[in-house]
DNA sequence: TCTGACTGTGAACGCAATGTGAACGACGGC
DNA sequence: GCCGTCGTTCACATTGCGTTCACAGTCAGA
């Protein structure tokens, strides 16, 4: 059985929701695991390449982590066969102890990037993250999901069910503050004031109608995803308490 | 003056004997010399730009090493330099302290690979072994393409469908820069300053101008290729979710 | 059930962001 | 010096959309 490293939590960080990422060894070292939690992505440690394979996620794995410094062959030998042409996984970091380089061999297409160990996290992170840049699987898109909702950071553009939404400037700006804080309630001089700008100056109504115009976007299937709190504001997607109002139908 | 590492000896490694390496600063720390001088390589350290240009050998430069821990500032503006549009420098390598990492521009292009200081002889090398093995074959982009445009990059040249486009020289630099980043968008202050240079000052409607003039070059048919995002700037080409969102009719 | 407070809804106004055409000035070639 | 090219800027037209308003609907408490 295969270890999982978190994919996504309520309320954490959501810019890093993506296919995971294939580790080798299984399990691979504590430093690697805790490294790779604490940046949030998401991955999974395989044993060797039929695990790779048959635990394949449907996306296919974005990219690969092999750790080489432990048991070396068994390393290269899956970096070999990941990279071999029916399956040219991208982006590969190569993991590897400093007495191990006068052996690499550089010039052969086996890895991507390689990290010296013991790992320091922030050059692991920086490598990774370069390295999907690079490799131009996108740089990890950052985007802010919430169940059917994703709103991608870097194009500006919102979808529901992977349905595209038309949304304007302000109501991008609202949804993607009211997703980035699910469950939360403001009231709508906080919205005001957060969404609109700490100077801004203008009627409260001005929320309700964008609230409107969001649901209205969101469809009818969608549009609970927003909650009037009668009294205080509003509140994008369940309370923090799960307290699972049995949907009251409204 | 800038001073020489050895350029090549006699019955030395064949594959070091090419065009020199630009290295940043002058002089380099003695390590770094030493480093490069035993390992073979060419090379030729460099003050600032000027000094890059003017020195620069017949062939070109054949890669740039770049220590960024000591003159932060003048590293940075230097490897922007460089891989500015009109003379992308390959590969580039940077060298930075382990505190510097959380800064990075890893998004950026500015740089193809990162080594952290203090330097370890084995990985200097390996590093720019590989290095030279990636951009050497194939990685290097010498077209930037998609859809139905297409740029040449070394001949300068634009085309849709096959059918060349008329571009001047900042249209092409505008062109290029968009579609080697499709789907993201761009303010005008961002495209002033990565396109027309960080240090130009003007107004952001000349980006407007230069806009429309693409699209009417790019004639009716693909003028849809940069999409205006009200109150944010301009994208090119559709987004990550790639939804083909079918001209609707707006 | 009545009442007042709160929220949803549709439409209209007006400004700001963008498109558009044209002119200016710098620059280089002939 | 003249002319063509090209980058920039300006004035004007146009459109999108943020804001506001009036009114209808809804909820909670007496």
């Amino acid at each position: 059985m295969s270890r999982y490293g978190r994919a996504d939590w309520a309320g954490g960080d959501p810019a890093h929701t993506m296919d995971p990422l294939l580790v080798y060894p299984n399990p691979p070292p504590p430093e690697l695991a805790q490294c790779l939690d604490l940046d949030g992505w998401a991955w999974k440690s395989v044993a060797d390449l039929d695990a790779a394979m048959s635990e394949e996620p449907g996306e296919g794995w974005s990219g690969a982590i092999v750790v080489a410094d432990t048991d070396p062959e068994g390393a290269f030998a899956l970096c070999r066969r990941l990279r071999k042409v029916e399956m040219p996984l991208q982006p590969l970091l190569l993991l590897v102890s400093g007495g191990q380089l006068p052996d690499l061999e550089l010039r052969d297409d086996l890895f991507d990037d390689f990290c010296l160990t013991p790992i320091k996290p922030a050059e692991l992170q920086a490598r990774i993250e370069h390295l999907f840049y690079r490799t131009g699987r996108g740089t990890r898109p950052e985007l802010v999901e919430y169940g059917p909702l994703a709103l991608n950071l870097e194009t500006y553009q919102a979808a529901v069910d992977g349905e595209p939404l038309d949304l304007t400037y302000m109501e991008y700006e609202l949804l993607k503050f009211l997703a980035a804080h699910p469950g939360k309630v403001f009231t709508r001089e906080t919205l005001l004031s957060r969404v609109w700008g700490y100077d801004y100056y203008g009627g409260a109504r001005t929320v309700d109608v964008h609230i409107r115009r969001l649901r209205a976007k969101l469809g009818e299937e969608h549009a609970g995803l927003i909650h009037t709190v009668r009294s205080v504001g509003y509140r994008f997607g369940q309370s923090r308490w799960g307290v699972q109002t049995p949907e009251p139908a409204r």
